[in-house]
DNA sequence: GGCAAAAGTTAGACATGGCTAAGTTTTCTA
DNA sequence: TAGAAAACTTAGCCATGTCTAACTTTTGCC
């Protein structure tokens, strides 16, 4: 949960300026009050920074873990496009598998995509 | 869990001819009694057949549930290994992925298999 | 500036999957 | 064949992640 959760964080951040419990709602398809459960666990386990009924922001402890987690994310929505996979299973399956794979295989992901491209 | 329990219990009854609550315990790193709690719920949902105390076995629709199961392991076992990948690694992160591969995906495994070895 | 709508929170319920402690049944063996 | 050991179950606890209903805060607008 953690890891889907900072790496959305840091996606709103990204491209709205801050994140709110109501676009991770609508993202993850859940209703509000488990965004503000979920939240608030996060903020126990300090990877995020927020006050109630404001923004949420990363520490930098889950700024790591998002940056983690968007580079395994990207290495395995690349590696599945490159095998021909339409980019909406790719993004749909690469959010399962992401948490999945273990360095050694993200390497070998890695490795089987440069001859194709050089994405990274 | 219903997948990993079917597939494990097929698993059991062919090599050993029946599946016992001490040896799922004992692959899953589960005590006894998540097992027996697991497996009365996998009666509930029709998957297995069972009496207290005794052996379990699998339903028609288990045997399908499992039967699915174990096509796609195989398939991404596979296909890890033909990256080049450890057999101890490929089959750990096989056990994560395969419940989240699409038909789609797994697909574009089997085809990308087929220049380097003939398995399925 | 005040009120309605939107956003967010709290409280309380439920399912899943894990545990320990304690009891029961089955199996093994002296 | 009895008693000990192994296997299994029951009961009750905990954490996670989801929900609905009801309430509070913030925002936006007339």
């Amino acid at each position: 949960m953690a890891e889907d959760y900072v790496e959305l964080i840091a996606e709103l951040i990204e491209s709205r300026g801050e994140a709110r419990p109501v676009e991770i709602a609508e993202r993850f398809g859940v209703k509000p009050p488990t965004v503000t459960k979920n939240i608030s666990r996060l903020k126990a386990a300090g990877l995020v920074r927020r006050e109630p009924y404001r923004a949420i922001f990363l520490t930098d402890a889950g700024q790591e873990l998002a940056e983690a987690c968007r580079r395994r994310h990207r290495i395995v929505v690349a590696f599945l496009l490159s095998l021909g996979i339409d980019e909406e299973t790719a993004e749909r399956d690469a959010e399962g598998i992401e948490h999945h794979v273990s360095e050694t295989t993200l390497k070998a992901f890695e490795q089987a995509l440069v001859p194709s491209q050089s994405d990274t």
